[in-house]
DNA sequence: GTTGTGTGTGACTGAACAGTCACAACTGCG
DNA sequence: CGCAGTTGTGACTGTTCAGTCACACACAAC
């Protein structure tokens, strides 16, 4: 099987291509109504293909979701990393984060995604994409911050509460009561 | 037991006792799969009555789980209360209640139904019953503690951290990541 | 041409499940 | 007794959806 396919690194077949668009598309159609709440009909609709081809390229919905949580997760990983330099003291390194995490509230997909992961972890493939994503994520923080453990721990508490405040809409909530507990993270 | 007098206030059929029993039962079964992936029947069948008499006493599958979330945050936020007497600083009982919480984790259902709950926040009534539910919560703590509004953001956010923890089960990863974000919340 | 390989789909099947409804069984009450 | 109200269920119905499969189309190489 050494014939026209992939030689050496790189060379990546259509089918290859098409696989990173969909997930790509089931990161943000998953992002919406979570694992269960969501046909495949409508993953393959935003990615222009058929149901029949996303079932041939992935195994099963269940395999579609988890890759779209491992895309999620690297991309936030990703995201973090590239907001800090490696300037400043780790407590200065880990604030410019968190701020690069509000920032990705502007695009609520890769939020909202991890909380459909998180509800869904009585599905033991998907509990296993959250601790592989999580375990990414708290790498990453941890090597380009160079922060103790007490802070990492703080600076992912305070993501958890953005997941809440994206979830539960609370800008759209005008109240004492939603103030104190959105107080800092501002979006849209 | 008495029997099923009711006139004038408040209207003691046994139906209603049923509505309570049954809610009781739906919060620890929509704890484990959440809103799409549990059946009605399960949460029948768990109240040992038939689906067709839930649909009956309740305002459809979307009625039966708002009245799950709504009696979940009532208990939450009792217990919260109820673990924390009226000495020390706000300072130390918020640390109580962080205390409290933890001990909350035993009976993991209320820690999962929650974030079912904020998962499923797609729905319109699931959002309002999370923000009620919110309210009420955030509310009992600032009363009973008396602590300033970050320090209760930080405890809101501790909360959802130790629904990470919960839903991942990080208490059976033993790593290095896992134990920096699970650290101080210990549960079997 | 034919043969082979990879991409892509229409048309189905089978199961799960929300919601309904007619009807039973029990309870007073006149 | 018959009548009315309330609790409770079996037996449906219609829909939605995951997954399959035979087939079509494209493009090589021979």
């Amino acid at each position: 099987m050494t014939e026209t396919r992939s030689r050496g690194a790189g060379i990546r077949s259509t089918a290859e291509d098409q696989r990173v668009r969909i997930v790509a598309r089931a990161v943000d159609v998953f992002a919406v109504s979570g694992y269960k709440a969501t046909p495949v009909a409508e993953v393959a609709g935003a990615a222009k293909v058929s149901p029949a081809y996303v079932f041939r390229l992935f195994d099963g919905k269940l395999g579609l979701f988890v890759a779209a949580v491992d895309d999620c997760y690297a991309q936030v990983a990703a995201a973090l990393v590239a907001g800090v330099g490696d300037d400043g003291t780790p407590t200065e390194r880990l604030e410019r984060m968190t701020q690069a995490y509000i920032e990705l509230i502007r695009d609520r997909s890769l939020i909202a995604l991890q909380v459909h992961a998180q509800s869904a972890c009585d599905v033991p493939e998907i509990k296993d994409a959250v601790r592989r994503g999580l375990a990414t994520v708290v790498r990453a923080v941890a090597d380009a911050s160079g922060a103790d453990p007490d802070a990492i721990q703080r600076f992912i508490a305070y993501g958890q509460l953005c997941h809440l405040v994206v979830q539960a809409g609370l800008a759209d909530v005008d109240t004492a009561w939603a103030r104190v507990v959105d107080h800092g993270i501002r979006h849209d």
